[in-house]
RNA sequence: GCGAAAGUGGCGGAAUCGGUAGACGCGCCAGCCUUAGGAGCUGGUGGCCAUUUGGCCGUGGGGGUUCGAGUCCCCCCUUUCGCACCA
């Protein structure tokens, strides 16, 4: 009886030959076709690896395999993203300090990782908890401190009152922390602040250029939020020291602003109210300012509009007009000046606000055909909002019947010229708020002292090392726990020699990932980041495959660190990734995985009952990589019979010598090597195993054994997906070196995969009536002889004449009758 | 509310420069093999009708363009994702 295929000691055999022969581990300085092949590293929890990550990882891995068969050196690396928040709260929950829980978590990922038969360099580990890395997190803070790119500033930011530290505004879901969904708050905290948002316009700009999913960039494109308009001034009566300023979209509408509203947090608002309203703003700014963040955000579709009259009035520049200024807080004070224009005949929410609070409504934009005999005092009751090309102005002085899109540019370059107003563009992006009142985090290597203020840790005393700290627990102090240790808090100041505090707050684990693509291939490196020529060599990425959910954080955040750190001369290019693929969320029987499902998918029970090759290869078998799939146990059977199919082609008897057997099957097999190429180049792994399914049925079609030339190409195809049998095959097949050490993939005859024989779908009248078969590249006129002697097509033209024949080479004919 | 994507057999999914809908797999049915089998092999499998040749219907719903529509256009429904008082 034929040897049976038994995964697990193949796979065994296979993991221990390449750990000893290191035959992933590349040769970084002398590779001469490098490929840099990267994936999103994990977060090493204690529950281990999920499904998601072997889903993500083997997706990228097949694409590494690929173009390691197409000859390519690639460098596959892993890391860990083991600082942050998440790692911290697991270990508080435990009971257990992370500084022991991490590196056992790690040791079990890689233990899990090996199992799963990635590529990877293990030479090359990136340990984002390792001093030896975080030393140059740090080095680039500084970097970024002194390019002017780092401040501290007050400002009002996210609190989780769980977490009990500040969020950056990426990491506000619906007004609720990412990590634990707790309500967040805002307070007023000193914090350190990248300066993002210097980069709004490049970050749009290029993603024009940038080979990314389309729909990631998307994501990126909306969450920079780029609006253009105009910033206008208004003159406040009783102070002519001071002007409102505010941003608007539409100052087309300017002379229909008839009110002003100030957001609660507005720096005038105490200034410019009058006495008699004083008591009434105070406490509508009390309340409002105590109201958490997500209730004031609800507002839009639940509350009503609510507000106070400050008793001020401001002058419409255009008008003349004395018109109210309102405190109200449905205008936030994050986006624009934190004051608006109230024009509510053109504005949804101004004219809720309007017609509760009795504030006067005038109509200035009108559609072009209601302009002749517009009565001025007409009346609305509901704004008006459109904005194509067909509008034009009324009640606008001067500017009456002009369209409105133009009057855009003319009204503000009017009031440019009156030094009124300028052309502005506002973004909804916020700069990247970095301090973590937490334990588990680089310390951000600052000084405060009281002489000198802030001063920066000098490079040549990086790291500045996380001490040990017993009881790291977060509190409501908004200090961080660092703040508890003396020995690491008293500092000499590094200027004065004075005493001197170190800043306490760590840095955003997502400065950590923001950089650690960088560092892989410089990790024996301990005097620089990054070593130039090797940063040369392989980066850019050439390819990066990971999730969406990263769209506006790890990914924004890593172009902006990879633009800075290229306009302070550290890197000679600014987008860090060539190119980048999202993959598809993978969900169980219809329904999404979790914990309180109970219906997680279990990488280790899969891999011992079935193998890593067939959990790999049925993962991608599920659905297009890039939209995800739905696992189902049963299917996975299907996969385990195909590689059962294979096994017995090479090992269940004897290989027939000689090319394949018919025309017919070489055929087959070209179009096969080219459709499985396009297809995994194209990360469209699903149909590229059908592909081969579908061939490896052909060959061994009526239960013949298939020749040795029709079965290694084959061989060859599946060692992306499953690289243990592959090799196992490939000794087999009696070669000495592993099939990954050359460029073993098979080439194709575009020639030889075009059938010689088509079947050409006959029709009438636009229905198919029969099918029939002929020789590729067959002219109409045969083509048509050919199916007018078909029964079935006569019956269905008896009695008719062909008034019109329409013929797609080596695909139809349809015979149109009368 | 705004923006985007998607609705195809019992199930996961193929096929979109408009050209034979349902590849491949799961499941199911029949047969073979077997002491036995949640094993393996062979064949079948969108629905309805027909003894066979075959016919009609069919890609969320409704209209349209076309010799021909899953694919293009218009309206509607549903689902998923992102943003959400962003001025």
């Amino acid at each position: 009886m034929a040897e049976k295929y038994d995964p697990v000691a193949v796979e065994t055999k296979w993991q221990k030959r390449w750990d000893e022969t290191q035959l992933h581990n590349v040769d970084i300085d002398g590779a001469d076709a490098p490929f840099y092949n990267l994936m999103m590293y994990p977060y090493p929890s204690a529950e281990g690896l999920h499904v998601g990550n072997v889903y993500a990882f083997t997706g990228a891995d097949i694409h590494g395999r690929f173009k390691q068969l197409q000859g390519h050196t690639v460098f596959e690396p892993i890391g860990f993203d083991a600082f942050g928040i998440h790692s911290e709260n697991f270990a508080l929950e435990l009971g257990v300090h992370p500084m022991e829980l991490i590196p056992s978590n790690i040791k079990n990922f890689t233990r899990q990782l090996k199992r799963m038969g990635f590529m990877y360099d293990w030479a090359r580990v990136v340990d984002v908890t390792q001093p030896e890395y975080y030393k140059w997190t740090q080095w680039i803070f500084l970097q970024l401190y002194k390019g002017g790119m780092a401040e501290r500033r007050q400002a009002p930011v996210n609190w989780c009152p769980s977490c009990k530290t500040v969020l950056a505004n990426e990491q506000v879901i619906d007004g609720r922390c990412e990590r634990c969904s707790t309500e967040v708050t805002q307070r007023f905290l000193d914090q350190w602040f990248f300066k993002i948002t210097n980069y709004a316009q490049r970050l749009l700009d290029n993603l024009e250029w940038i080979d990314w999913s389309e729909s990631t960039k998307r994501l990126q494109r909306n969450w920079i939020g780029r609006s253009e308009g105009a910033d206008i001034d208004f003159e406040i009566i009783g102070h002519p020291d001071k002007k409102l300023r505010v941003f608007t979209t539409r100052p087309d509408t300017l002379f229909g602003a008839t009110f002003m509203v100030l957001a609660p947090e507005h720096p005038y608002l105490q200034q410019i109210t009058t006495d008699p309203q004083r008591a009434a703003v105070d406490d509508y700014v009390k309340n409002a300012l105590a109201m958490d963040v997500v209730e004031r955000r609800k507002a839009g579709e639940e509350r009503e509009k609510s507000g106070v009259d400050t008793g001020a009035k401001a002058i419409n520049p255009v008008t003349d007009e004395e018109i109210s200024i309102w405190v109200a807080d449905y205008v936030l004070m994050e986006y624009g000046w934190g004051a608006i224009m109230g024009v509510p005949a053109h504005d949804e929410r101004d004219f809720d606000f309007a017609t509760q609070y009795n504030l006067p409504i005038r109509i200035v934009v009108i559609p072009a055909d209601q302009y002749e005999g517009f009565d001025p005092s007409a009346e609305l009751d509901a704004a008006f909002t459109e904005h194509t090309e067909d509008e034009v102005l009324v009640n606008s002085g001067k500017f009456d019947g002009v369209l409105a899109a133009k009057a855009i540019k003319e009204i503000t370059d009017w009031l440019a010229e009156g030094g009124r107003g300028t052309h502005a563009v506002n973004y909804r992006i916020h700069d990247w708020c970095i301090s973590r009142q937490r334990y588990w985090g680089p310390p951000i290597p600052a000084i405060h002292c009281e002489k000198d203020g802030i001063v920066p840790v000098p490079e040549e005393d990086l790291p500045v090392t996380l001490p040990f700290v017993e009881n790291f627990k977060p509190d409501e102090s908004g200090v961080g726990p660092l703040a508890r240790s003396a020995e690491f808090l008293n500092v000499e100041c590094p200027t004065c020699g004075g005493p001197a505090k170190r800043e306490t707050d760590v840095s955003d684990t997502f400065l950590d990932s923001a950089w650690y693509f960088m560092r892989y291939p410089s990790t024996d490196r301990h005097d620089v980041p990054f070593e130039a020529g090797r940063t040369k060599k392989w980066l850019p990425v050439d390819m990066y495959i990971g999730g969406e959910e990263h769209a506006v954080l790890h990914l924004m955040y890593s172009r902006f660190i990879t633009m800075a750190l290229h306009d302070l001369g550290h890197l000679p290019f600014e987008e860090p990734y060539h190119k980048f693929r999202k993959h598809g969320l993978i969900i169980r029987e219809g329904a999404k995985m979790s914990k309180s499902r109970g219906n997680v998918v279990i990488p280790d029970e899969f891999v011992e009952r079935y193998g890593a090759d067939a959990f790999r290869t049925y993962l991608m078998f599920l659905g297009p990589y890039e939209e995800g799939g739905d696992f189902r146990e049963q299917g996975i059977a299907g996969i385990s019979r195909f590689f059962d199919r294979v096994w017995d082609a090479v090992v269940g008897g004897e290989l027939g010598d000689g090319p394949p057997e018919t025309d017919e099957l070489n055929q087959k097999l070209h179009a096969t090597i080219k459709k499985v190429s396009e297809d995994v180049a194209g990360l469209q792994y699903n149909t590229a195993i059908a592909a081969m399914m579908e061939y490896l049925n052909a060959a061994r079609g009526g239960g013949r054994s298939a020749r040795r030339s029709e079965i290694e190409p084959l061989v060859a195809m599946i060692a992306p997906f499953a690289p243990h049998l592959a090799e196992e095959l490939w000794e087999r097949l009696g070669y000495k070196e592993s099939i990954f050490a050359g460029a073993s993939w098979p080439a194709y005859d575009e020639q030889l995969a075009l059938a010689d024989q088509v079947d050409i779908a006959v029709q009438v009248n636009g229905r198919l009536r029969a099918t029939i078969r002929a020789q590729r590249g067959a002219s109409e006129a045969q083509v048509k002889q050919a199916a007018l002697g078909e029964e079935a097509v006569q019956r269905h033209m008896d009695g008719m004449e062909v008034v019109k024949t329409i013929f797609v080479p080596d695909r139809l004919i349809n015979l149109v009758v009368k």
